[in-house]
Parts: structure tokens; C-alpha cells; sequence
DNA sequence: TATGAATGAGGTTTCATTCAT
DNA sequence: CATGAATGAAACCTCATTCAT
């Protein structure tokens, strides 16, 4: 709702957004309860509505206050000219985040089936990682490194689905038993063979 | 709760899940209330109780009696000996049922997200996909015909989570704009590269 | 409701108030459901209401169906002329039907405090003992052999009293613990004193 | 439930008990509606739940609230030596508790019959008469005032349950029409005479 | 008579939101 | 700004009773 004019008041909102997380990660989107946000802060329950209009801002609130651990690209380091390494430090990026924030992963996709509001966000989120893979689909492409029958926005599509599916199975609902590497190294296999591309020599 | 004893009653109770189909699909499983499906079924909310505990329960008669069109396998036709063909077929076939029963699965989909009891439903109906997907993989791999230096469960799981995503996201959430052939094709391209197999001569 | 015409009818009104037996001695009076009689009779709801008003018409018939082995009085052996013996034969009597009869007892307790109509019969139940004791108290005053400062009624009302929640609590709740035997001496003992009675030399 | 913070939540919370209190001896224990407190508080059926639980909750709240005027011993003057006159007052003490308060002892009475929790809450009240009574009985054994004969706890039992339903059947159910001089007399004539103690000289 | 499905009034409980202090 | 009690609409579920077969 309103953004805090004073020193105690950001002191509010943010212990409000800090029990709010800690509250939804334990109880699950639907069965928090406004009560419980404001118990957990130890506060009183009309402080929220001084900066929340209800439950989603919240949490959307909470969503914004860890994006950056979600979105840390830190693709630092240069692969150098190996197509193959590139694919791998992303997909390990990627497959990283996920492990690391399995619990908002959960959330996210939990309130995204529930509230058509976070659908948008959930799919930005993964559009930004879709784009970056479909532009280095097609440099392989003029590059003559990948299969060029392929359609690039499809393909960025369907691999990174195969990818973050796999890391949503893998260390979210843990149906699939594997350690992170080896989800990394099967991934970026799949990738690479499915594009034709091959390693560096 | 208690099965129907007498014609009347199995009328009723087909009402009943009749009606509670038609009412998850408009409103979503959240926003239906019991008197909703009542009322679409023309009968009293009493008579609801006398056939399920709650709306979970009707959720599962529902799902239970739409769970053949989903899983009709019809891989009738003979392949031959051209693995692509049967990779092609496969992914017809899942994709199409996904097309046609767009809004039970994200229904489905958004019922797993919040009742954690419907997740292993889910996970079952998909583990079976996966599961015929990885003993094609291996098989092709014994033939020497796929990369042996994949995990073919994994691989499996990543290729069947790709087809999956792929066909929620054309089908049901729309944000891939693509024909059932265009994605059929990009699928099957996909799953044959990542797996080293080429076309029979 | 109404009688039964016909040799199967009389059966299936047996059956009911027997499984109501059962039912209320399991479930107590108020979680006792209609349907848990016909359940456990084995029969359809609908042929309850051609017995039975309702839930209370079954009890009362219950009741009279236990009343005898209630009420057997069986003071069949004569004491001669000992007073404190007969006194004695009473209580064990009394005492005896209350430990035989325990859970219906504790029954009638509970659907007395909840049912008007029930407390007279209890009241009733209660006002033969009452009036057997007061004849009693009367007769042993009039043969000098009880004080006769005592208002015979009130003194019947109050020992008869004493004797009945002695057992109450001794067979019913289990509140006081004893035997059989030492509650009747006691209770005897009590009695004879109180009336200012002593053995015949 | 919960204890209210501010004067101003005390001040309903009171209401209510208040207005419970009055809705109980109205309608008895089980035809009292939530609303039907709330109603006569005059606040809102939600403001019921701020503070209990349910009904029962209410319940022992009331009965808490009453328990001082149940209570107040008051056996404040000496009876000096006599120890007819020490049973005369602890007698009258507890019967004119139980006239005063008829309505709430018919109450608690209906209450422990229907409600397993509330009896623990009924026999404890009983327990402390019972128990002072029995110490009673065992000074008088000591002091060879008393019959040496009889166990003094189940004495105890059997005279304290013979003046409580005394009592219950005079002042509450009114099956015995008795003043109360009358009642406390015979009871106390009895109560002596059972134990073969007699008026100081 | 027996059956058992259908009915629906009636009660309970929850919790987001307001607002006086 | 913070507080926390008050509000009441809205949904759930039960079960005695009826009645067509």
C-alpha cells in the first residue's frame, strides 16, 4: 500500500515481509493467514494493512525481496569459444538457483496456480531465461555449430522446459534422486545432442 | 463416501460428478463451492454429502472418470523399424490428449500445486509416460542406436518433462503460439538429437 | 409408532430396539444417529419410522425392555425379624441392579438431563424404592424400633438417596472404590444407625 | 481462547460470560446457539470466537465465575464442643449454597451428564466436601464420638451424596418439598444418627 | 412392509478488513 | 504510526424426516 515515511515504519514493513516469508514457506500461500503474518512480525494485525492492501502484496513483496538470490546470473566467468561449456555454466546457473531456493520455487509455483496475478510473473521469470537461450540457439546456428532445422524459439522453448522441469523434479519435489552435477552433466547432454552441437575441439 | 445402491442413485451421482466437471473447469477448483455443483446438478446440497466427503473427493471422481480419454494409448500403428517414427508417435499421441483435455489438465495442474494429495495422482500419471520413455531409451541404446553415455532414466525424465512443458505451455497456458504438428515435429526432433538417433535410411 | 402386524414386522422392530441397545450403550444418547440404529439393525432408514416417531420413542422402548431386569426385586428370602437384615436385603438387592445394569443406568442418568419427559420415569423409577423405604421407616417407628424423631418421608428420600448415589458412584462412574459387599455394608450400616435401628439379639 | 488486552475487550469478554450465564439457565445446555449469547451481549457472533473456543469454553468460564459464590465455606462461627451443631452447620452451609444457586447446579448437573469433561469439574467440587467430611468423621472416631465400625471414606461418600441429592431433589428439582430448616434438620438428625454421635450434654 | 435416496433448514466457524483509541 | 477488538458475510456440513419405488 504505502511505503514507509519513517525510520520505524521501514523497521515494520520489513520484519511484516521478512515473517511473511518465513510464514508462507511453512504454512503454504492458502493457508496463511494475515494473523499469522503479523503474530510471526509481532506486531498488531492493522500494521499490515498500513503497508499491504492483502495477502498478495505480500507476497508479492516477498517475491521481489528475493529475486536477486533467484536471479544472480553470475554467468561470470568466460567459457571461452566452447559452445558446450556455455551451455553447461548456464544450465548449472540455472539448476543452482533452483536447488538453493527450492522452497520459493515451490511457493511460486503453487500461488501461480492459484492467482492468475503471479501466472505473468512466473512466466517473465522464465521468459528472461527462454530468450537468452533461444539467442545463443541461433548464434550456434549462424555459426553452423547446431542443427539449423530446428526452430530456434521452439527449441529455446522445449530445452529450457527440459531443464527447468528436471530441476523443479529434481530438488523441489525431489521425485527424481540425483545430485546436482549429475543433473547438470545429463541436462547439458540432452541440450548439446539435441542442438548437434558438440564440443570444442 | 458411499456408493449408489440403486438406479436413481448412480443417476444422481453421475449428476453430481457431471455437473462438478463442468463447474472446476469454469471456476477453478478454489472458487467452487459445493452449493455451486449442487445447483448445476439440479439437487440438494445434502444429496452431495451423500455421495462425497468433500470436494476433494468429487475432484478424484472427476479426474477417475476422465482418466481414459487422457491415458487412451492408441500407438496402434506399426512404426516398422524407424525409431524416429515411434519417438514421433509417442509425442503425437501425448501431446494430442493434452491438446484435447487442455482445461482438466490445468485443472490438474493447478490442484497438485495446492492439495498436496493429488500430487502423487499426478506424478503416477506422468511417471508412467516416463517410465515407457525410458525403456525405449534403453532399448535404442542396447542397439546401439542412442548415445550410451546418457542415464536413461534421467534422460528420460528430462525428455518426457521437455514434452510435458512443452505441450502445458502450447496447449494450455497458450504462450507458445505453435500448430500440435509444429511442436510434434519440434519435439520429436529434439528427443532424436538429444539421443543420438537418426532416421532409418 | 405403530405395532407390528405381521411375524417379520415384530422382528424387524426387535432388531431395532436391540441395535438402539447397543447403539446408545456405545454412543451415548446424543451422538446416537437414527441411522446408526437402522445400520447396525441391518435395515433400511425408512423402516425405522414405521416403529418409531423418533429418536426418543426408540429409548423408551429400550427402557422397557431392560425395565425387568431393573426392577426383579427378588426380596424372595424372608429375614425373619430382624430388621438390620432386612434393610440389608434391600440395599444388596438395589445395589446389585445398579452394578448389573451399570452402563444403562449411567444412560438413563444422561437422557434424563437432557430429556424432560425421561426425568419422570427416572423419578418414577425412583419414587417405588423411595415409598417401599418410607412403609419401611414407618413400620420400624411404629415397633419402636426406629427414632422417631425423623420425618419418615424426608428420611426415606434421604437414605434411599444416600444408598442410590453410593452406587451410582461406586458402579456408574467408579468414583468410589469398592466392592459390592463393602458398599452394602456400609450402606447398611449407615442406614440402620441413621433410623437408630439395631440387630435383633 | 485468547484474554483479552484492553479494558475494552475485558468489558465484552464479561459480557459474554454474562450473557451466557442468562442464556444457560434460559435454555439449558444444549438448545443455547452461540448466537444466541452473542445476541444477548449484543455484539457480533464472530466476537464470541475472539474469546472462546465454543460453547463448552463458554461453559467453564461461567461456571468458573460462580464458583466463589458455590464455594464461600463462611463456616465461620465456632459450634464450640457440640459436634451435632459442627455437622448442623457444615449441613446448612452447603444446602442453602445449593437453593441459592439451583438454576446452575440443575445446569452442571445436565452438563456432566451429557459432557465427559465437565464431570471431572462436577466431582471435584464434590471431592472437597467429601473429603472434609470424611476428616470429620475420623476426628469423631478418634475422639470415640463416632461409630469405629464404619470406613470413614465411604461414610463420607455415602452422608455427603445423601445431602447433596437431598438437596438436589429440594431446591432443584423440587421432588421433595422441604423448607430448609426442614432439610437441615433431617439431614443432620440422619447424618448423627448414622454415625452414633449425640448432642454435647 | 421394506428400501434408501433426497431434502434443506439450521447451526458452526473462519478471517479479511475496519476503525476507535 | 501502532494497536487489537469488533464485525459479519460466507461457506461448510449434519441429520431427522419424507416419500417414491
Amino acid at each position: 500500500m504505502s511505503t514507509p515515511r519513517t525510520e520505524r515504519g521501514a523497521r515494520t514493513r520489513a520484519a511484516l515481509v521478512d515473517a511473511a516469508r518465513h510464514v508462507f514457506e511453512r504454512e503454504g500461500y492458502l493457508d496463511t493467514r494475515i494473523t499469522d503474518i503479523t503474530h510471526e512480525a509481532d506486531c498488531a494485525t492493522g500494521s499490515f494493512y498500513t503497508y499491504f492492501a492483502d495477502k498478495e502484496e505480500v507476497f508479492a513483496a516477498v517475491m521481489e525481496s528475493v529475486r536477486h538470490e533467484m536471479l544472480h546470473p553470475q554467468l561470470d566467468a568466460q567459457q571461452g569459444d566452447d559452445p558446450v561449456a556455455a551451455i553447461e555454466a548456464a544450465n548449472r546457473a540455472y539448476l543452482d538457483a533452483v536447488r538453493r531456493n527450492a522452497r520459493l520455487v515451490a511457493l511460486m509455483e503453487q500461488v501461480g496456480a492459484i492467482d492468475v496475478r503471479f501466472r505473468a510473473w512466473r512466466q517473465e521469470t522464465g521468459r528472461a531465461f527462454i530468450e537468452r537461450n533461444a539467442a545463443g540457439i541461433r548464434r550456434l546456428q549462424r555459426e553452423g555449430l547446431a542443427d539449423r532445422g530446428l526452430d530456434p524459439e521452439l527449441a529455446a522453448h522445449a530445452l529450457s522446459g527440459m531443464v527447468s522441469r528436471l530441476g523443479y523434479q529434481a530438488f523441489v519435489t525431489r521425485e527424481v534422486d540425483a545430485k546436482l552435477d549429475d543433473v547438470v552433466a545429463a541436462a547439458t547432454r540432452l541440450w548439446a545432442n539435441a542442438l548437434g552441437v558438440s564440443r570444442a575441439a
